[in-house]
DNA sequence: GCCAACGTTGGC
DNA sequence: GCCAACGTTGGC
């Protein structure tokens, strides 16, 4: 099993609407890494449902339950996505300043390589950031 | 709202 | 195949 970071404006779509929708396909990535990674995710993966912009923090595990496939909003281009399904809100947000002030977790991307919007996360980082919520 | 970091595009 | 120019993302 493996675990994984993705980010979202809240703006675009929050964690609160995945919750209410309960589940929802992952379109509009449109970075090879991103996808790349999107490609190596299996069912049962659980993932970090991270808020960009202005929330800034880890708030809640998504859990996937469709890999990847075609992304249909892609007109062109070689792009898929997956489904992710709502799995629970993490009691205390864990904050990117949080993320970057614990030696544990300098190696994530998301301190590394901000702009990646699908990243790995290795179990120890995950649980930790789990243990901090 | 600004700007640094990164990825992509296109001219040579 | 290199690299400058441009666009986008996302933290501050």
């Amino acid at each position: 099993m493996n675990y994984w970071l993705m980010k979202s404006e809240p703006h675009t779509y929050s964690f609160d609407e995945l919750k209410k929708d309960k589940k929802t396909y992952w379109d509009g990535v449109r970075n090879y890494q991103a996808r790349n990674n999107m490609r190596k995710m299996k069912k049962g993966d659980l993932v970090l449902f991270y808020h960009s912009g202005k929330d800034r923090q880890v708030v809640g595990v998504a859990k996937v339950v469709k890999e990847a496939y075609d992304d249909f909003t892609a007109k062109e281009g070689d792009w898929q996505m997956v489904d992710i399904a709502y799995q629970k809100t993490l009691k205390n947000p864990v904050s990117l300043a949080d993320v970057k002030a614990n030696k544990k977790l300098s190696k994530m991307q998301l301190v590394t390589n901000s702009r990646l919007s699908v990243q790995e996360v290795k179990k120890s980082e995950f649980d930790e950031i789990l243990k901090m919520s």
